[in-house]
DNA sequence: GATTATACATACAGTCATGAATGTATAATT
DNA sequence: AATTATACATTCATGACTGTATGTATAATC
């Protein structure tokens, strides 16, 4: 076909993205062919293999779509030196359960992320930056449960850093069975709420005073 | 070749569960070939084929031969009619918790059915299953934390169901980061801790009367 | 206005997995 | 002892996907 215009060529980029996102989440990513996506797009295999390397590349365009300002979402909270460590916990966890609860773009990435692909091979270092985000946001909470503990101890029972990772684990596992069951809970209300109940199960306490 | 006696044809079926085990966790369920499997138990797909049906049906015997002692296992605690409900919560999570830890097959199979299998098309049976098995155990849960509430109502942000979905979500999450770090804390430790810290922030008690 | 690089579409060859069909030696049955 | 069903191994035909190579019309560039 004929050579587009910068802003065509772009068009034509997220468009097979957009694709990708619906045939991965319906096929899979292994079933589905570069061929059902290029058509569900509106093209051809050419069209994909011009701005993507491989099936690959384009799950990881698909990813960074969503994930890239997600991340950069997050590096926000980090940054802000609020002398309440515990409110940050919870304002970082609202945030992005807020994000996924009313971005259907973002649900469906991350349900093709946890249900629709397979960790292996090329797609395990997809898998290792998926570690290492995982461990950077662990790590983000594990420095302000140990600033809250400077103020008010944990149970000797859970360090900062265990605290952190069963309060990643309760974020991770709300999102995972919210997105299972399709939102058959409401995922703000739930996570709020729980985040509360560990904090103050920790023994902490936040900006308005109340447990 | 010839025919085997019953055991042999017994082990020969187990065997292939293996190498199915072994290979789905190497190469991901849908790239791996059923020829990889046969040959890694030392077979041929002829085996593989006269044993089960096709790829779909090994998955599920492998599914099977660890989650039916497991759901067995977490039936056991319902039907304990032991008047404390709480101390029945934190039973049942220390039990799967300490499964997972201690049982490497079981870590195994996990760790295919969350990050090497792609939910799609035939395998879609198998997620609902997943969701029904996950219902179930949610609703043992907010049994008990409804049975709690008599003596020590909850937060009024938390139903006794929304509370059963947070500590599902807490359970699912710490085992999948678990086996996603390989292992890197002690999961029945920060499980144990964790749940504690949730029951206790809910304002719930129980046996030995520790908070 | 000629050239060049771009943005695809199309055609081709090669690989590989699947399922069915068939072969076969032996355990079980009578 | 003969027959039959079992427990596989082997072969074959088919289809699907991938990567590459090539074609081509047009936007950009000069």
């Amino acid at each position: 076909m004929a050579r587009r215009t910068k802003e065509d060529a772009a068009a034509t980029r997220n468009g097979l993205i957009d694709a990708a996102e619906r045939v991965f989440c319906e096929k899979g990513v292994s079933r589905a062919s570069l061929s059902d996506i290029a058509s569900a797009a509106g093209a051809t295999r050419g069209a994909i293999y011009w701005h993507f390397k491989d099936k690959v590349d384009l799950f990881n365009a698909m990813m960074d779509r969503v994930t890239l300002p997600l991340e950069e979402g997050c590096a926000q909270f980090s940054c802000l030196a609020s002398g309440d460590p515990v409110g940050r916990l919870r304002s970082v966890m609202a945030f992005v359960l807020g994000v996924v609860a009313s971005n259907a773009q973002a649900r469906r990435v991350f349900e093709i992320a946890m249900y629709k692909v397979e960790y292996v091979e090329e797609m395990a270092a997809i898998r290792d930056r998926h570690i290492a985000a995982s461990g950077a946001f662990t790590a983000q909470l594990a420095k302000d449960f140990a600033l809250a503990a400077e103020v008010s101890p944990l149970p000797v029972s859970l360090s900062p850093h265990e605290a952190a990772v069963a309060l990643h684990a309760l974020f991770d596992g709300l999102i995972q069975n919210w997105i299972l069951c399709q939102g058959a809970f409401d995922l703000v209300k739930v996570g709020a709420s729980a985040t509360d109940a560990f904090l103050s199960g920790l023994g902490l306490k936040w900006g308005d005073g109340t447990v």
